[in-house]
DNA sequence: ACGCTAATTAGCAAAATAACTAATAATTGG
DNA sequence: CCAATTATTAGTTATTTTGCTAATTAGCGT
């Protein structure tokens, strides 16, 4: 189980991450929006998913990633507290 | 200037940054607090300036570090906005 | 200036991370 | 079943990070 901070230390997979925010998306068209090798990618995705920052489902050949809200969440309470905000449950986004 | 992300993905950084939330420290009482050498500590207090989390001020034979509020703040409206949450500049606390 | 305390920098070794190419698994279509 | 496509795992290499001990710098009091 890999550390949701850890997960978010590289730059590719913060882009990963932002992307995911629009929807769903198949590792292929993923990989294929950064200048990296795609076995590169497959690790960065494992690293995301092992942190529970994103869900693998399969799709027929391919792979769909898509964002998992309830770790994100969690993450940036973690956050919030680490760097000393009260994290208010209730009206969240506003 | 090193990463803010990088800077938070160690678990001492973290918790330096945790307990610098009830205010300043000296440089040795904040070693002392981990099961760590001081040089490692120095360098994590490094890291942890140069990512702009902290600042250190000279205190006579001893430095102080501080939260780096401002940084802080940026910090986490990055995390925020990665994860997909609007950040709202007004009423920030409540 | 000298000694004492506080903290950092130097230098080194071990471990983790990131990247690549080549090989392997999974699934669909003919 | 075979071939094509998609994605991952294997295996290797280079770089970065972490942590130690030893040495150095900085300030204070005598």
């Amino acid at each position: 189980m890999t550390d949701v901070f850890t997960a978010l230390a590289h730059p590719v997979r913060r882009a990963v991450l932002r992307r995911l925010r629009a929807g769903p998306m198949s590792a292929g068209d993923l990989a294929g929006a950064f200048p990296v090798s795609k076995p590169t990618m497959s690790r960065h995705f494992a690293t995301l998913k092992d942190a529970g920052l994103i869900q693998a489902e399969r799709a027929g050949t391919s792979i769909r990633y898509r964002l998992n809200v309830t770790v994100a969440d969690e993450a940036l309470a973690a956050v919030m507290e680490l760097l000393g905000r009260s994290v208010t449950k209730e009206e969240d986004s506003r």
